[in-house]
DNA sequence: CCGTATTTGTGCGTATGTATC
DNA sequence: AGATACATACGCACAAATACG
C-alpha cells in the first residue's frame, strides 16, 4: 500500500515529470514535435493508433482495422491495443462495438461531461460550485450570441422551437418531465451561430447540468420552464437581442435559485 | 478486415441528428438509475470503481488500492482492471504513477483537450472549422466577461500580468516564442472572475489552440502579440470595459487571419 | 432459424522494467 | 547496491456478441 500521498497539488514551478500524464506543455505526444520526420519509434501506442487514422484519412465512422491487425502493424501484442483502444474510447476517438468492429468515433465532448460530473459528485461543496459556474458559462454563451441568433435563426429552425415548446407545455401540465425537449430546444438555439463548438459545448454542459440535478432536492416548476422557453422564442420572433439576452436571463434565474448558491449574473446584459 | 462500413453514418453536413455523442440507451451507467438501490451486479468495472471512489469518500490526489486489490474487491481479473484504469485515466479520473501507484486524478479539462486537438487535426486538411470555433468561443467568453473582469482584477494580478507581459516583450525581442507567459496571462485574466469553470476552459482551450497552431503554417507577430496583452492590460488599468473588449477582439485578430479564414466577430461588443 | 466465422471481451500466468526504500 | 512493490508487457485460451449465409 502506498503509504505517501500525492504531493499536493501541482503548483506553479512543479517540476515534477509524469511521463504519460496529460500535460500537454510536458508530453513528447503526436502532436508537437514528434510527428514531422521521424519515424515513431518512441511514440506511444495510443498516439501511433492517432498516426494511424490521420495518415490513413479515417473520417468519423470509418472502420479501424481489428485489433489483431493493429497488433501485428504496429508489432505490439493484443493487450497493449486493447488498453490503447480503451483511452482512446474513452475520448471518443474510437468507438468500439462488441463483436463486430472498431470505427472512428465521433469526437464530442463525452469525456468532458464525464470528467465534470464525476467531479461533481465527489463532493457536495464542490458540485455546487462547479454547477454555479457553469450555469454562468451556459448563460454567458447564450447571451453572448443573441445577437447573432436573432439575425440567423431561419423560420425553419423557429417552427421546430415552437413545435418544442407546445411539447413542453404539454408534458407540463400532465406533471410529465421534458428533459429531452429542453435540451433539444438549446442545442437548435445555438445550431443558428453557425458555431459547432457552441453546439457542442451547450450539449454537454447541459448533460453534465441534468445529471447533477437529478442529485440535487427540491422540484422543478415545469410551467414556468416551459413559460421562459417560450419567452426566449418570442424574442427571437420579434428580433429583438436585448429582449432575448433578458428572457436568457430569467431562464437560469430559478435555475441558480434551485442550486442554493444565487451568484450575482455575471454576464453583462447591456448597460 | 473490416466487412462493411457502418450502416448509414452522418455524413459531414448532416443537419439533423447532431446529438452530439449521447447515447442513453447504452449508459446505465452510476449515475442515472442504477446506483439507487439496486446492487453494483450490472455495473461496469469503470463505474464499480467510480462508485469506490465515491463510498470511500476519496479525495483528489488520495491514493487508490493496488490493482490486485481492486481485482480481488471487485472480483475481477487484473486485465479488467487495468483497462478501466485507462480509461479512468483518460478522463483525469484517475492518475497513475509509474512504479509507484495509483491516485485520484484531478478531474481537469485533459480529456476535452485531448478530444478536440485531434478533432482539429483530423480535418485540418480541409478546413479549420473547429479552431475558428475555437477562437470564437475563446473570444466570447473573454469579452463577455470584460466587465467583471476590470471590476474584481486585483492589483496584485495586475502587477503578475505586468510582469509577463515585461517578459514577452523581451522574449520577443530576442526573437522568442513565450507560450507559457501567454497561456498564464489569459489564466490571470479569468481568474479574477471568480469562475473556475472559466479558467479550466481558458485554459483547456489555449492548450488546443497551441497544438493546433504548430501544424500551420506561417509565423507569428512577436512584438504585436506582445503589444496586444499590454494593451488588454492597459484596459483593465483605465477600468474601461469597452475598451477590454476591443482590446481582446485585437488580440485575436491576428490569430484569426493566420488560420486563413477571417470569421467576422460574432460577439456584441456593446451596442 | 440455425450455425459459423469474425471480432471484441475476459481471465490468467508469467516475465520485465522501474521507482522507492 | 540490493530488495521490494508496483506497473507494464506479452501471449494464449476461451467466452460473448454480432453479422451473414
Amino acid at each position: 500500500m502506498p503509504a505517501k500521498k500525492l504531493p499536493a497539488e501541482h503548483g506553479p514551478g512543479d517540476p515534477r515529470r509524469l511521463r504519460d500524464s496529460r500535460d500537454p506543455r510536458e508530453r513528447p505526444g503526436l502532436l508537437g514535435r514528434d510527428l514531422r520526420g521521424s519515424r515513431p519509434a518512441e511514440l506511444s501506442v495510443v498516439d501511433r493508433i492517432k498516426e494511424y487514422i490521420l495518415l490513413n484519412r479515417l473520417a468519423p465512422g470509418d472502420p479501424m482495422p481489428t485489433e489483431n491487425e493493429l497488433s501485428e502493424q504496429l508489432a505490439v501484442s493484443r493487450s497493449r491495443i486493447r488498453e490503447a483502444m480503451k483511452t482512446l474510447s474513452a475520448l471518443d476517438i474510437v468507438e468500439v462495438r462488441h463483436g463486430y468492429g472498431t470505427y472512428v468515433g465521433r469526437l464530442g465532448l463525452t469525456a468532458m461531461v464525464e470528467s465534470l460530473a464525476f467531479r461533481g459528485m465527489l463532493n457536495a461543496q464542490d458540485d455546487q460550485d462547479v454547477m454555479a459556474d457553469l450555469i454562468d458559462v451556459r448563460e454567458l454563451i447564450e447571451t453572448s450570441l443573441a445577437e447573432v441568433i436573432v439575425e440567423r435563426t431561419t423560420p425553419e429552425v423557429m417552427s421546430a422551437m415552437r413545435e418544442l415548446t407546445a411539447t413542453m407545455h404539454e408534458r407540463a401540465a400532465r406533471g410529465e418531465e421534458f428533459l429531452a425537449e429542453d435540451r433539444e430546444f438549446h442545442l437548435l438555439l445555438m445550431q443558428a451561430t453557425g458555431n459547432a463548438l457552441a453546439v457542442q459545448l451547450t450539449g454537454a454542459f447541459w448533460d453534465v447540468h441534468s445529471i447533477a440535478l437529478g442529485a440535487l432536492p427540491g422540484t422543478t416548476d415545469l410551467a414556468q420552464t416551459a413559460s421562459v422557453h417560450v419567452a426566449v422564442l418570442d424574442a427571437i420572433g420579434a428580433a429583438d437581442s436585448a429582449l432575448l439576452r433578458g428572457a436568457i436571463v430569467r431562464h437560469y434565474a430559478p435555475i441558480r435559485d434551485r442550486m442554493g448558491r444565487r451568484t450575482p449574473p455575471v454576464t453583462t446584459t447591456g448597460e
